[in-house]
DNA sequence: GTCGACTGTTATAGACTATAACATAAATAG
DNA sequence: CTATTTATGTTATAGTCTATAACAGTCGAC
């Protein structure tokens, strides 16, 4: 029962982020949210006015699959979708969507909070900056 | 266009991992393997005998799951699946699973380089304990 | 003003995961 | 030894996420 791949830096990268993926989604599926929503929910607050487009592209999210997620905030009342182009839809959180943002991030903090305390300490530091050079996203 | 979760390693975590599992699927595709296959090639290349349920709890992949994925890679000649004990099957390589396992793990040691290459020298050593410490694994 | 690029949409397919129910076999308790 | 519990593999099904192609409408560059 011996794991050749266990020494492989990728393959623990795969197995340790689906373990702490599966850990998330089932803390924050209690505000009724999936782990990509959350996630839109905070770059829309931050954001706001940011196109759909836009918004797939700082996710990987391709623009026919960012459709019925948008959609669906919509229809929730989280989001509004305001033509701004003709073309482009700006995207805004309404109150309510707000307010479920500012849960989701509770989660987000305690569950972030939780994954570092348990990283040994002088490996803490590291971890951020050795994941960011794996991961060729706006700087490339 | 600012992303307020670039601070927290379970986010990096997850864009990173995503980002490193599609382009290892596209490197192992052209031996017609999926990624979860060419893992599996290699734990029963190293456990011949396994039981299918002994390496889906290994690999985190439920009994139900497995099924398919096993009798896939039997029906394209690479897998022997024996029964051992009445109800367990035991799996095994065939010699040309062998083949294309050892293929695999070519893909998959150059893959592995290649990742820990684009690590910073001063963090590289860190990488792999921190993201063990996240995956609650065998050791649970 | 035309042409090429961009946006959002629909439809569709594939891969991975999750659950329940079932038949069979093994292990355990008494 | 018998009865209950546990384990294995299977089928069926649903949900999530991703990938591609095609389309209509709009914008920008020239």
């Amino acid at each position: 029962m011996r794991d050749p791949l266990l020494k492989y830096p990728g393959y623990i990268l795969r197995r340790a982020s689906t373990a702490a993926m599966a850990e998330f989604a089932s803390r924050i599926v209690v505000l009724g949210l999936r782990t990509s929503e959350a996630t839109i929910l905070q770059i829309v607050a931050e954001n706001p006015g940011i196109s759909q487009s836009a918004l797939g592209r700082m996710l990987d999210i391709q623009r026919a699959n960012m459709t019925p997620i948008a959609a669906r905030l919509e229809a929730r009342g989280l989001m509004r979708r305001l033509p701004s182009d003709g073309r482009s839809l700006g995207l805004e959180l309404t109150d309510e969507g707000h307010l479920l943002a500012e849960k989701a991030r509770a989660i987000i903090d305690t569950f972030e909070t939780d994954l570092t305390n348990r990283i040994p300490a002088e490996h803490r530091a590291h971890l951020m900056p050795a994941l960011l050079a794996l991961w060729p996203s706006a700087d490339d």
